[in-house]
DNA sequence: AGCCTTGCCTAAATCGTTTTAGTTGGATAA
DNA sequence: TTATCCAACTAAAACGATTTAGGCAAGGCT
């Protein structure tokens, strides 16, 4: 059906290697030759098969995306569907295209690593999976080039949001205005991005004399508004409330408002919260969410960036962890208190 | 790196032939043989590589999607992402892999077509991309099956939501709570999507003897909270001011809400909007979005079940239209007028 | 004249599969 | 006994490219 290297070089009075190294750009090909052929290839309408050129050279312009989440696939996430499509731009611009790997494809069960090599992959971007599962452990170890995003593994390539700062500016940004009863919502446990933040939070905490009463750092969920709300209404009840809650993500903003509504607050007046990702849609609400910006765009365009750089130069140094700087937006759920 | 079948025929003192007929299930091959290669291929952990055998059978088991918008990809946005999802879930579970289509890669542009042939995907699904394009005219009418969503072209496959009787549910609901001053703030015009509401609107609104003053009906932009918030605004200035305006999609609720904010009045109480989508998170708000509900994971899922099955069988017919039926969904946004 | 470059091109092997057309050797039939 | 058949395997040709090794003129040098 289509047209291939057999029907050019048929077409030209050449040979099939003729034809390739014109392609391949080779030095012994006349430049007559190369202007024939060229012209002949577009006139049919010649495309290469991606398949039969990756067989031969190993190399098949497919990056592999691990993008899986428990329940729902990370793309329904306003952060990591972001993410993925600065990852694809990117790729593209460079003559990459995507393929989801998962384990489960058609009848057979398969491991990440088993879909990377049956696809054969020239490498693969770990963003939204579990980081602390075995299969990602043996897909890391193997010998494809791996990026990942938000996760350290020994000294491969990773591209991170500077998370401890991230949370450090929420809570410096809250005590500069007068907070002192500080609480934090944070996302789920399993995740060193969790762990960092949360450390994170009790490291600024410390570091500016304040107390953290039992129960105010409490595991909720990330993009869950109902769970938001119900915890944030749990800390709104105490006797010794807090002033200052801060959220999983941006997306549990709404929960947020929910619960203050409820209790008659006015966000940013009588109970000051904070999100985190910086997402479009909670910058465009009123009271504008404050909120550190994780820079999506970049991070999903430098993992695609030092992923290929992997690819096309395996004998180079790997070069380690890039920090991706965040940024706080301060917009209008934080109160100042008068002192 | 990888296993070939050549290595696990070697360890079985077998041909490859009769390895490759044990994987593809060959009657010619003895039980005992059979069971002593699967035992020896699993042992050495080997898969076949998907590049090799697409090449030589033509069936790459990738399916294409077009999902590129102008702007930025659909990947943004939660109705497409949640269908794309729903769609890679059921090829996944039919064995088939999905590569986004599209005309640039790396340094040569390609066409969409282009794309297709050189990545030799079996077939594609054409869900947010401009269908009135010569590129696309020309992939629909190659000899590459393809489905569609929410665009007709002749009688190839098509998945589409009701968008009429959607709309109408909407005009419909808002008449019998005693709604007669209904405006439509519309999504862009160069949809057949957009178009087929439209058409809806105003056959609904005849059907209910309500005329439609100058102005009422109005091009905004889906997922377009300021673009809907100005528009909102202005409707609400007139001499002549709507008691219910339909929004062009849910995401525009949050500028639906900010102008009601401004104005002062009440949403489903002083004025009515209703939105179109039914996306989770704006049935978690209060008020809850009254909305039509679409039900992307069925269109998604059956967009990749009907072109799997052009894909499989290319010689039956083609099964032309599906309608997808979509559902009110009675929120807290539309008042009931008293008469 | 003979030899060596150099420039330009082609033959053929190869990548890892599938699949068609045999090839075996033993059992059954005539 | 010999022809026939069958079950179970293998050889080899593809699929569409890349790439190595080599061929063949034409021109330059002794």
């Amino acid at each position: 059906m289509s047209i291939t290297i057999k029907d050019v070089a048929k077409r030209c009075g050449m040979s099939i290697s003729t034809v390739s190294k014109v392609f391949n750009g080779y030095p012994d090909i006349s430049e007559d030759t190369r202007q024939q052929v060229m012209r002949i290839a577009r006139d049919m309408g010649y495309q290469p098969n991606a398949l039969a050129r990756a067989l031969k050279t190993n190399r098949s312009y497919n990056l592999g995306v691990l993008f899986v989440d428990d329940n729902t696939s990370g793309l329904m996430h306003p952060f990591f569907a972001a993410m993925l499509n600065a990852f694809k731009s990117e790729a593209e611009a460079k003559g990459y295209d995507i393929t989801f790997i998962n384990h489960k494809i058609g009848a057979s069960d398969m491991t990440f690593l088993e879909h990377c090599r049956y696809r054969n992959v020239d490498g693969v971007c770990l963003a939204c999976v579990d980081f602390y599962s075995a299969e990602v452990a043996e897909l890391v170890n193997s010998d494809i080039p791996t990026a990942t995003v938000d996760h350290v593994f020994n000294n491969r390539p990773c591209v991170a949001s500077d998370n401890v700062s991230g949370i450090r500016m929420l809570v410096n940004y809250a005590a500069s205005l007068g907070h002192r009863r500080i609480a934090y919502i944070h996302g789920q446990r399993n995740s060193s991005v969790t762990e960092t933040r949360i450390t994170g939070f009790y490291r600024e905490m410390q570091a500016h004399g304040l107390a953290v009463p039992e129960g105010y750092v409490v595991e909720g969920r990330y993009d869950d508004i109902m769970c938001t709300r119900r915890l944030m209404l749990a800390l709104l009840d105490r006797v010794d409330p807090p002033t200052c809650i801060l959220l999983p993500d941006d997306a549990s903003y709404f929960g947020a408002m929910e619960a203050a509504n409820e209790k008659g607050l006015r966000l940013g007046q009588d109970i000051s919260v904070a999100g985190y990702d910086g997402i479009r849609l909670t910058q465009s609400l009123h009271p504008k969410l404050t909120t550190v910006f994780q820079d999506s765009e970049s991070m999903g365009r430098q993992a695609a960036q030092r992923l290929i750089d992997r690819v096309e130069h395996p004998n180079t140094a790997p070069n380690g962890l890039v920090m991706i700087p965040v940024r706080l937006i301060e917009g209008e759920t934080m109160a100042r208190l008068i002192q």
